[in-house]
DNA sequence: CTGAAAGCGCTTACAG
DNA sequence: CTGAAAGCGCTTACAG
């Protein structure tokens, strides 16, 4: 392994001039310079990240934590973060906690250590007080991407808002008889948007006037399997809906599977409406209103690689960004059959 | 950040004690490591990757790399890797290519050093020859998922192989004109699975004792949109191809979209087969020839960790793994119309 | 503009 | 079973 003593050598200057001439430092001459920078690259060499690492304190290394990587919303976020991290010369250290609390638990009080990263990505999920607690005690720049924790930099949609246009879609139509398809109550534990997508969901039946039925909040643990057993529950439920609003495309997805399995037929007999512009919505030829994800992630990266850019003496407040979201009618949804 | 030194301090020993009590080596009284790992446990500490990484030359960090984070097929394969990586307490390094050339020579080139990582993981990309001697002047453990190279571990199906079950099953119901949606050239230099299963097309074909026209290998760069173009293009082609086989589930679904857009009927006017298993396939109503596909990523991270765990002079034959695939018949598929 | 030297926080023979 | 000390490969005041 070629270190920076052999790239001293061979230039015939001492390792601290190496060092200041490969990270353009000021004080070494052009000359210098190049022919350091033609003898790094001859011999190969790269600085040990270690070795910078434990010199400098900082491993140019930033923590994204993941619930699931393998459902479409967080590889995009995390695709859309990776490219300005990377662009800052940051490697990801991928932490997913894969769903189970006990895992969960390890990944943070164990692998992310602060010794390990210099910034943390949280995608989506809401710290419990403790992951909060060790979140903190790592005193490392964090920002938040789905959810909203005071004192860090967050971008997310409006969730209730959002809800409410998915709505209003539905009232619009002239639903009166509305079902709602969400988290589990530990989803609502876990992550912001379940909670307030369903708040604009019993805000906007309330605020039209209708009442909402205890057996028409049906449970999808925002799966599409999970949403196709929540609209076989709402097929049964007295008075059925004539429209569905699913807090996720993917339980939409489900939705309309069941809706079609019952031999009914969308829209005709049941509108159904979700959120996301999941990249298959529009193979489904689902409503639903849209939010920018890719851009989310890229957003957070870049609020991330600010502070970092800064000192702490001059650090700004943290930023709390909220993106648009945007109704995409498509065909599963459309009036009630009168 | 508290060191070992306090740790040392608080129980009174020299911290090469705190360090053999910590990591859990012998040479260390029982009475010693239970006060050692308390005292521990109280400060908070956890050891500096950097300096034990620095000390040993072990970074207890694997690399992976990936096409695209935000497509299912990887997002699931990193999935499987990542708990039993997570379990022997390695972190993952994502490194993520995000489909451009220009990002991936600067990923291999540059951000995937030795001195990062302890073992790389390539997902489903055959490695140029530039890369293939980057990898291996890495002098570390290499596993691929998806491509074999010769000289290091894999895991994968055998695509030729399942490229003719899906054309078996198409043939069984009597097509004959049987179309095919692909790769780009390019995909074919970056990607094994391509090229494989298009010869597997093509042999089941002349095996079959038909001929292949050139207007029935369409170009679906493994996406949903690609394969609605190029199945727009197979509904012009003369003749007509009865069904169409696509190498992914993905191209698949866009074809399916594609053909219901002309206004035909799926399967009574053209039946469509892809090959995945994806997790929309089954709402999609699909026929495909599914893969295990976190089990590939569990298969080949567990490949990687049988040689971190062996000494070099011990070092067994790299493995090839093949993982079986097996025919999903759904409701894209059937007879020609006679 | 350049170099000698200390220091970052671990691990590891080596000695006892 | 335990400790003193060297060393891993960088960076950073400090001095010149």
């Amino acid at each position: 392994m070629t270190s920076i003593k052999d790239v001293a050598r061979t230039v015939g200057v001492s390792t601290a001039t190496v060092s200041r001439a490969l990270r353009g430092l000021p004080r070494v001459s052009e000359e210098t310079r190049l022919r350091v920078l033609q003898a790094a690259a001859d011999l190969d060499y790269v600085a040990s990240p270690s070795a910078a690492g434990l010199a400098t304190g900082q491993t140019r290394a930033v923590g994204v934590v993941v619930p699931f990587v393998s459902r479409w919303f967080y590889g995009e976020v995390v695709q859309g973060a990776d490219t300005p991290l990377r662009d800052a010369g940051y490697d990801l250290l991928l932490y997913n906690l894969g769903g189970d609390r006990q895992t969960r638990r390890r990944v943070f009080g164990t692998h992310l250590s602060s010794k390990r990263v210099d910034a943390v990505l949280v995608l989506s999920l809401t710290p419990t007080d403790e992951e909060l607690a060790w979140l903190t005690k790592l005193d490392r720049p964090v920002a938040v991407v789905g959810a909203s924790v005071p004192g860090w930099s967050s971008v997310r949609i409006d969730d209730e808002a959002t809800a409410c246009i998915a709505m209003k879609h539905l009232l619009a139509l002239g639903h009166r008889d509305i079902g709602y398809i969400g988290g589990s109550l530990e989803d609502q534990l876990d992550f912001a948007a379940p909670f307030d997508r369903l708040l604009g969901y019993r805000r906007s039946m309330s605020h039209a006037g209708l009442s909402v039925l205890p057996q028409w909040e049906a449970v999808g643990n925002f799966t599409v399997r999970g949403g196709l057993a929540a609209m076989r529950l709402l097929l049964e439920s007295e008075p059925r809906p004539t429209a569905v609003f699913a807090a996720s495309d993917e339980m939409a997805i489900g939705a309309v599977h069941a809706v079609r399995e019952a031999g009914l037929r969308v829209p005709q007999d049941l509108s159904v409406i979700g959120i996301d512009g999941h990249e298959m919505a529009e193979y489904f030829d689902l409503t639903t209103v849209a939010q920018p994800v890719h851009e989310q992630g890229r957003l957070a990266a870049q609020l991330l690689l600010d502070v970092l850019a800064t000192d702490r003496e001059h650090a700004k407040q943290p930023s709390a960004v909220t993106v648009p979201t945007r109704l995409v009618v498509r065909h599963t949804t459309g009036p009630p059959a009168s």
